[in-house]
DNA sequence: CGGAGTGTAAGATGATCGTCGAACACTGAG
DNA sequence: CTCAGTGTTCGACGATCATCTTACACTCCG
């Protein structure tokens, strides 16, 4: 097997979805939930890869905040990759914003929660 | 009572919600479903007060149907008025766009069903 | 190795949502 | 008035979804 750089890890790697292959109903299902809306705009506050799963202040339990990671790696949203024992996390601003433009500014210039 | 113009219904009139009273989760939530994007797409190619509620081709009943008009009601998108006995529709396109800009052309635009 | 930390997988539970059928209210036409 | 057409409301049902608990796998560190 190929040399591998820093940040190998023997673990599944997490399955993306290309945004071009996402539906307008799979987009717009996955930022109707308050959770995912809320992850989205703290990674959309932070730097790229600098989040790991655990370290967003979100009030559900571990086993709900991996659900919420697949839906939204699912609708192309989000990027992932193993660096140790933790597995961080980017989000896809321009890739979402050439298959849906507007559509995430219109939720992290949004100042409501509910 | 006060004189009433043409199209005087004695039926407790829709609610209405005002799209600037709208949140982006509620937005959201009632563009999530097949039905009422299909709708919204009808709607969008027809004139201003010229689709009655059941015109619509959609594979639902017309309790579900009338459940439906009240989401997209809800969400600021659609505007209802009687007219005899039926009761017929126009979408809010400036208002909601100026709430959500870019949000209705999103669904218009895109070429994809599911 | 052994233990702490991190994330996923599987099964169960409860709530929400979309749907339908039936009953009801209203309108317009005969 | 009677009847057909239109739409809403109510209750019920089934499916989907978000959540939790438990168990498991992997990584790092001592």
């Amino acid at each position: 097997m190929p040399n591998q750089a820093a940040g190998a890890s023997h673990r599944a790697a997490p399955v993306h979805t290309d945004p071009e292959d996402v539906s307008v109903l799979t987009a717009l299902s996955a930022l109707a939930d308050p959770v995912r809306i809320q992850l989205i705009r703290e990674l959309a506050g932070s730097a790229d890869w600098t989040r790991s799963c655990g370290s967003f202040d979100v009030p559900v339990g571990k086993a709900a905040l991996s659900h919420h990671f697949s839906v939204l790696r699912g609708a192309g949203l989000v990027e992932q990759r193993d660096e140790g024992a933790k597995r961080v996390n980017r989000l896809r601003r321009e890739e979402f914003e050439a298959r849906f433009p507007g559509l995430l500014d219109l939720l992290l210039r949004a100042d409501d929660t509910d």
